[in-house]
DNA sequence: ACTTAATGTCAAGTATATTTGTCATTTTGA
DNA sequence: TCAAAATGACAAATATACTTGACATTAAGT
């Protein structure tokens, strides 16, 4: 059951020069959990969501949304 | 510490003609579930996001991203 | 007025997001 | 090469999202 890996995020916090360290030291979590939403087997809370994205100076869509053909 | 009613969630239920309960067993959530998240004191996971928006036609960003003045 | 559907809310339980600690592996720079 | 920084991964504990059940209140239709 391999999962996607969110690259988009990985590739956002890169571009600002964040370790997984910083930017979960600026998110107020653990460097684990960083890992994990970017390994993709994890299923984040929204308030997080926001929050990350916000210090990426990118939007939910941007980071967390996936278009599908049909919609 | 009342929290802000996620209006445009409820108004893209209403314009689909669902109750929250039809949302509820779309999302396959409690309709409990449903409600705290329209009434705002909730912190629900991103799956749940990603999975009502596409019943309902929205993006993520159509639901829960609040645009902010500094970015 | 009456009935039913829809919603709000509370409490107790369950599932899972997140933390903490630790060690292995990879990457980067001197 | 070498050392340090960055990342991956695991297990156990804690915090919290979500469920279930139940009852009260409101809205809508007859």
């Amino acid at each position: 059951m391999e999962k996607k890996k969110n690259i988009k995020l990985k590739l956002a916090r890169v571009e600002k020069g964040y370790s997984q360290q910083d930017l979960a030291e600026l998110a107020e979590v653990s460097r684990q959990t960083i890992g994990l939403i970017e390994s993709g087997n994890y299923n984040p809370t929204l308030n997080l969501c926001i929050k990350i994205a916000r210090i990426l100076g990118k939007t939910l869509n941007d980071l967390f949304w996936e278009e599908t053909n049909e919609q």
